[in-house]
Order: C-alpha cells, then structure tokens, then sequence
DNA sequence: ACTAAAAGTTAGATATGTCTAACAAATCAA
DNA sequence: TTGATTTGTTAGACATATCTAACTTTTAGT
C-alpha cells in the first residue's frame, strides 16, 4: 500500500483556462491541436506549450510530440466543473441580476476559478429556484419586482400590491 | 496641455489584496507599519516592501523610508472600493445563499476582485432589494422558498403550502 | 518526391510576486 | 547611552506565465 498522500490538485486561473478551452473545442471527440488553443485564448503558441506540459505532468491531458492533444477523463472531469461554474455565473448575472450578456460572459470567466465549491452549488440551486418558481413558463413575482427596483430605485410594488393573488 | 492619456490604473489581485490591507489596518487615522501588512496578509516583509513600492509609484499610498504608511484619498477610494465589493459579495453568500461565514468570506477576498462594476452594483441592489422587501424586519417569502429548497430539494412548497403561514 | 507553408517546439527574455539571508535603522531597556 | 531587539530594506533566488526569434517537424500542393 502506497504512503504517498496525492497532492491534492489545485489548478491555476491559467491551467484552468487551457483546460477549458480545450475540452470546449474539442466538442464531441473532435482534435485539438495547439494552434487552436493559442488563438481561442489569444496567446502566442510557445504558451500553450508550457501550458500542455503543465497538465500532461498532472494527468489531465495527453499529447503525443508534434500530435494532437486530448483530455484524459480526469481531464474531462475537471474541465466540465469548470464549465458548469461558468455556467452557473454566467445565468446568475445574466438572468437574474439582468447584467448585459458579455459583461456576464467577461465576469464569470474571471470569477468561475475562484468560487468554492459549496457556493457553486447553492448558486445552482438558486438559478434551478428562479427558473422553477413559480412555473417554469415565467419568472417569478419577487424577480419581476428585483427589476422594477433595479430600474426604478423605488420601494412601492410591495406597499401597494403586498398580497398578490398568484 | 500634456497630451499623455494616463493609464487606466488596474491593480492585481495582489495590490488590491495589499491596499486594502493597509486602508483596514489604518482604521480611523491609525498608523500602519510594513510589519502589520506582513502579519494580516501573510507574507514576508520583503514582499510588503515590494507592493508599498509598486503601490506608491501608483499615487495610491506614501511612505517615507523606515516610517509608517499611509494612503492617499485616490488609494483610499480604491481601498473602499474593494472593500465594499467584499461585502456586498459576502452579504450575497451568506445571507441569500446560505453559505457558512468562514467560507463565504473566502469567496468574497477572491472574487472581489474580479467582478465588474455594474455586476457590482446590481448584487448591491439585489441585497438591498432583498433587506427591503416586504419588510426590513423580516426576510422575503421567497428567500425562506428558496432556503426550505435548498434543504429538502423539493418544489412542494408552492403546490402545496401555497400561502405560507410564516 | 520535393518544396513551401503551416504547425509545433525550444531557448531565452521579461514581468510579477513571492521567498531567504544579510544588512541597516530605529526603538527600547538597563 | 549603549547594546539588544525589533523593524525595515536590499540583494538575489525561484516559480509562474507570458513573449519573440529561431528552429524542427508535418502537411499540402504540384
């Protein structure tokens, strides 16, 4: 039996930036090959290299000399938590604060590597809570009145209309 | 007229995280010493040393050689920017999403620094929507909704409790 | 099959931000 | 006031992540 305690894995904002990246473009088993990374990021192709090394020593990408590259399942794993936090931001700025669409996009990609993984999913729930209640067909009441207040900066939906017949 | 457009003046996670340090360590008028910064952050001296250059260059802190620091009205408006990005962040993890203090407060010192103002300002509406209505006493209805669904992971509450008698 | 273009790699520079070790200044205690 | 302790600084190493320039390998066109 190995003693050797696994480090525990923690990626940089950059590792899991090419890690994305990568499993985005590589779809449904499609190829990847550096040059795409390099301009989905818009880096320079020397940076992608180093980036590759760095998750191929870890396990999470494999990559034959002058090949292509692919994820390996851990790879996978990881790059779709990372995709599902985006996600997750992305609809809770977007959908319920009401930020524009590429602001929201420009956000959650900073802030997708930073959330714990608790906050993730009560985000997730939050977002599942909105889009359930009270129907799946519209929003609910209380999001209809976040906007007015948004909008308006005034307190009177509640005062006037308190118990809303539903 | 000098024709040099200043540089928008974006600091890294690191000078904000040192910034406002200093504006927290300073309080009311108090002094702050390299020792103190080095102390709340966790670094070394050296390292305070560093970012009080890199922050003084910046017109965001003075420092005369082996004295106390202080920041300048420009760094303390940065400073209380930051800090008002942490709460509002912590606020929205802690009392909307139920996640625990300690790891609500994480999350706030790490995505403080990367949401963009409007998102900003919309999580600061939104908490305040959410102090606000329908009282200020007590929380919304469909914030305890959201709690009892995060808890049971179930959507009964508007099918069965309808009207909830709280 | 050969050559030209494209793609991938390497080496080495730069920037940031951290550290340790050694040194300098200021403060404190007797 | 002087010597020890604390505080601040400098120099230099290291890690990460980027770049450019030069090189190698592969691919594609003829």
């Amino acid at each position: 039996m190995s003693n050797k305690s696994k480090p525990p894995l923690t990626l940089s904002q950059s590792q899991e930036d090419y890690l994305k990246a990568m499993y985005l473009l590589a779809g449904c088993g499609g190829i990847v090959h550096v040059r795409d990374v390099a301009e989905k990021l818009d880096v320079k192709k020397p940076s992608v290299v180093a980036a590759v090394k760095n998750l191929a020593d870890k396990g999470l990408i494999t990559h034959e000399r002058y090949g292509s590259l692919s994820l390996t399942n851990k790879g996978k794993i990881i790059a779709a938590e990372v995709c599902e936090r985006h996600r997750v931001l992305f609809e809770f700025f977007n959908k319920v604060l009401g930020v524009d669409k590429e602001t929201a996009e420009k956000d959650a990609c900073l802030v997708e590597h930073y959330i714990s993984p608790d906050t993730k999913r009560r985000l997730f729930k939050f977002i599942e809570f909105v889009h359930r209640f009270p129907s799946e067909e519209k929003d609910p009441r209380w999001l209809d009145h976040f906007r007015s207040y948004m909008a308006t900066g005034r307190t009177d939906i509640c005062a006037g209309t308190k118990e809303k017949t539903v």
